[in-house]
RNA sequence: GGGAGUAUAGCUCAGCUGGUUCAGAGCAUCUGCCUUACAAGCAGAGGGUCCGCGGUUCGAACCCGUGUACUCCCACCA
């Protein structure tokens, strides 16, 4: 029945096993007396493409969830989106603008409206992209950020950390986003070292005819909302200006000349602008000494009314049409290039401009103290270990989280203003009935419409519902079933890169909200890079299409591709090659169901000696990469135990397992090889099938007929390992050496592998442990294409391990060819047996080294002088 | 400025408890094979100062110290 092509083609076969799986229900999870091992996903941007990271991030939790599900685990891996609200709402207000709408021009609602259905319509194309990785997700679960269950619980955390004191409306200095037009959180805001130059400019002193100090500054467009000019108290240049007043060039402002500790004396001239609404310690200055404010910015980044030069003129372009007209006046005294740090936004890529604005923020000193203990404890373990440390640092020193962004796209803030004599009174509720009902009572007015209360028009940032995401994605606060039969969930993947912004954050919530611990492991992943350790990104145009990988590949062959070059934490230079070997490898697999498939089966045939054993070694060497799969699983080394995997199916099984049971050529097998080949190819289905779960249920149902229900996916895999029988694995170890060496001794003589070798019996019977054991000889034999000769040792010498073989070549062997390779194993021998018995006769390690590490030495020893032996003897015969 | 990590074959990396997994794997290169499951395959070969120096130890790729180089995180000086 040759019906199987030569190559496997993945294509169909994925597609038809995910619908049979989802068929199945064996995605989906219900709260049962079974163990659960749960799961919830990173969860990706709605508006998201499937990338490299998502990749290697998916494959990840898939395999640890596959696996669980044969463990007999029930197993639920919550999917989910996340709304992302600067992402998509950038993205919405780019669509707008293409069909000429300014955001500006809209309500609120309108907008809205649009977000919605263009979520409708795009959001989700990840979800689907992911189920063609084979992700086993439960869908029937899936989760948004901004649907009515997640928003609700974000709603009331809100409210909860406002009446507990922990959430607060201040005027702060903040990271401002001029091109998105709202506030970030630091952890938003990312640092990068650039080129910048330093201007140095000159300020009269008051009340002189010809007196100046002179500023360094890397932005000349804030001289405008220049308040002081700052040195050190101690400085000596400096210190006949004390209470003197500086001019502000071209606008004239007179200006305090302060001393204050923070300047820096050696930087740029010592003396230092202030600016108080452009620069964080500028503004703290500002306070030290009363300074005004002066803001000469606007929201989207231009020149406010208050600069009064350059209005509307964009920062960039004042900053140079600044600079042009200070020289002209005179007043550039210099300039110099300078490499200095520039925060610019994570998702608009925009510096980032420090401006006082008020916000909400949450105090976080007040919830960071058990998610610290938690980790450093143990209580919840990360992988890799050292992140921990990183972890600790920003606990340690963490900062209040502003939570508010200037946005439509995202839950509304659930805060209400009245103005009051001057003051604004703050009514924080679920609703705007509620707001109205307490404003009514704190004001003794009872006749307050809600007209008077005006709602916050801010969002809450996104992370601020993905804190609470593995609450949220079980109903955490209403189905207390659901949630407690799966929460804490039990492992968490996710990139090192959200450690702060989103790991650190949901351990908070976990403690703050259920004073449980979100997850009980934290794998984190490295970052994808290409070939040249960039990071991959779009910008760059290094980011493979992971749907035309998975097209070329198969999904299997990009899985294994990322998983075997994925040690956790470690960044995977991703490279096509590692998925080609993925596909090679499914390739491999299949062609080995091609040959099992191909044998005729003889029940008559008693099965020959040779084969037992070779099934008798398999079995054991599968127990032992069992064993070690365990082993890897528990410590999250994945890529590790696939690999293992990899070297059993391709050497062990293929290579010398079904080489040794395969019928000779044009004969049946037996019965009993025939059914054991099945047994474990099954199992290699079932170990394999986290990693590659397309091709392994593939095969598991080309192996038998199967009826309904008897699906890999849900094959149980054993309590534990099956035993090991090391001998049988030494006495293979052994034939394979033998074999190696007698391909090699082909090689050297040039021999088709087809001619058969005639291995000639030696006189020295007990060397031989081989040729005594009926089944081990066969297996040598069939695999080195020999027969064997019971003749005197004559012909060919050559070591195999510590025995010496002899080979019936039918050729002219070159004697003095011979007898130099001969003689050069010979002096490395010696050498060899020289060294040890060196560290042998030293004293000191036969009394300190351990009894084993000595017995170890003594048997090198004999080894070696055993093969100086035989050398030697093989020598005189060949003289 | 504070912290973490890395350095092993041309490339990417294993090497877990210091000792026969001890110098390895895959890729790349080269050689020979269309051998009856697989050329997406098979059989081989070359390729190394385990970053330098010092120390501990009977014994170091591994532990300690130190130097060098690189990577990353945090804070942030105009």
């Amino acid at each position: 029945m040759e019906e199987l092509s030569k190559r496997y083609s993945p294509g169909d076969i994925e597609d038809k096993w995910y619908a049979h799986w989802m068929l199945g229900g064996y995605f989906h999870s219900e709260p049962d007396e079974r163990e659960a091992y749960s799961v919830v996903i990173p969860p990706p941007n709605v508006t998201g493409q499937l990338h490299m990271g998502h990749i290697l991030n998916n494959t990840i939790q898939d395999t640890l969830i596959r696996r669980a599900r044969q463990e007999g685990k029930n197993a639920c891996w919550v999917p989910g989106t996340d709304h992302a609200s600067i992402a998509t709402e950038a993205k919405v207000v780019n669509l707008l603008r293409e069909k000429g709408i300014r955001k500006s021009d809209l309500t609120r609602e309108e907008f809205l409206k649009y977000a919605w259905e263009w979520k409708e319509k795009y959001g989700g194309i990840i979800l689907h992209q992911l189920k063609k990785l084979g992700a086993s997700c439960d869908w029937e679960r899936t989760a948004f950020t901004m649907d009515e269950v997640r928003s609700e619980a974000v709603i009331d955390v809100f409210i909860d950390l406002f009446n507990k004191g922990k959430l607060y409306r201040g005027k702060r200095m903040v990271n401002w986003d001029p091109s998105a037009q709202t506030v970030l959180s630091n952890e938003e805001v990312l640092y990068e070292q650039e080129k910048a130059t330093l201007y140095k400019v000159r300020y009269q002193i008051e009340g002189t005819e010809d007196e100046w100090i002179t500023v360094a500054t890397t932005r000349p467009e804030t001289i405008l909302g220049d308040t002081a000019v700052a040195v050190h108290p101690d400085d000596g240049r400096y210190k006949h200006l004390h209470g003197k007043r500086a001019i502000v060039p071209l606008i004239n402002r007179k200006v305090p000349i302060i001393a204050d500790a923070y300047v820096d004396r050696e930087f740029g001239t010592g003396a230092l602008k202030v600016t108080p609404a452009h620069d964080v310690n500028d503004y703290e200055i500002g306070l030290r000494h009363n300074l005004d404010v002066v803001d000469v910015l606007n929201p989207d980044g231009s020149m406010s009314a208050a600069a009064i030069m350059f209005v509307g003129l964009d920062r960039d372009k004042a900053r140079l049409e600044m600079y042009k007209a200070l020289s002209v006046e005179g007043h550039i005294v210099g300039t110099e290039d300078l490499i200095h740090n520039v925060g610019r936004s994570e998702r608009t890529r925009v510096v980032v401009e420090p401006r006082l604005s008020l916000q909400w923020f949450v105090d976080m000193k007040q919830i960071a103290g058990p998610a610290l203990d938690a980790v450093m404890n143990g209580e919840i373990d990360f992988y890799p270990e050292n992140l921990k440390n990183t972890y600790r640092h920003w606990m340690e020193n963490i900062r209040d989280w502003c939570i508010s962004r200037q946005l439509w796209w995202g839950h509304q803030i659930p805060a209400w203003y009245l103005m009051q004599d001057d003051e604004e009174l703050v009514f924080v509720a679920k609703t705007e009935e509620e707001a109205l009902e307490s404003a009514r009572q704190q004001t003794g007015r009872s006749d307050l419409q809600a007209s008077a209360l005006r709602r916050d028009e801010d969002v809450l940032d996104t992370w601020f519902s993905s804190w609470l995401w593995p609450i949220s994605v079980f109903d955490g606060w209403k189905n207390e079933k659901e949630f407690n039969y799966y929460y804490p969930t039990s492992v968490l993947v996710t990139g090192w890169d959200i450690i702060f912004l989103w790991v650190a954050r949901m351990i908070m919530a976990g403690y703050e909200w259920k004073e449980q611990k979100p997850f009980q492991d934290v794998y984190f992943t490295g970052m994808v890079r290409d070939k040249l350790r960039r990071k991959m990104s779009k910008q760059l145009g290094n980011s493979p299409d992971a749907l035309e990988l998975i097209e070329q590949f198969g999904a299997d062959g990009v899985r294994y591709g990322v998983m075997a070059s994925a040690p956790a934490g470690g960044d995977i230079l991703f490279d096509d090659k590692l998925c080609e070997l993925g596909r090679n490898f499914c390739n491999k697999i299949w062609n080995a169901l091609r040959l099992i498939k191909s044998w005729n089966v003889d029940p008559s045939i008693e099965q020959e000696e040779g084969r037992k054993l070779g099934i008798r070694w398999i079995r054991s060497r599968m127990n032992v990469i069992d064993a070690e799969l365990r082993q890897q699983y528990a410590q999250f080394r994945l890529s590790e135990g696939v690999t293992a995997l990899y070297s059993f199916v391709w050497d062990d099984f293929c290579s010398t397992f079904l080489e040794i049971i395969k019928p000779t050529y044009g004969e049946a097998s037996d019965a009993e090889s025939y059914e054991a080949a099945l047994q474990v190819f099954e199992e290699i289905c079932k170990l394999l099938h986290p990693f590659m779960p397309f091709i392994t249920e593939e095969i598991w149902h080309q192996l038998r007929a199967r009826i309904g229900g008897d699906d890999c996916i849900v094959a149980r895999i054993a309590e534990k390992p099956g035993e090991v029988d090391e001998d049988v694995i030494k006495t293979l170890e052994h034939i394979l050496t033998v074999k190696s060496a007698v391909l090699e001794l082909r090689n050297q003589y040039q021999l088709s592998p087809k001619e058969t070798i005639v291995l000639i019996h030696p006189s020295e019977e007990e060397l031989i442990s081989l040729w005594n054991k009926p089944a081990a000889k066969s297996i040598l034999l069939k695999l080195s294409n020999a027969t064997a000769d019971e003749g005197e040792s004559s012909g060919v010498s050559f070591l195999a391990g510590k025995y010496q073989y002899y080979a019936a070549l039918h050729i002219e062997i070159d004697r003095e060819a011979e007898l130099k390779r001969m003689n050069e194993e010979l002096v490395y021998y010696e050498g060899f047996v020289i060294s040890v018995d060196k560290k042998l006769s030293n004293e000191k390690f036969v009394a300190n080294a351990s009894p084993e590490v000595v017995e170890k030495e003594r048997q090198k020893k004999a080894d070696g002088e055993s093969k100086i032996e035989q050398l030697k003897r093989s020598i005189e015969q060949l003289n």
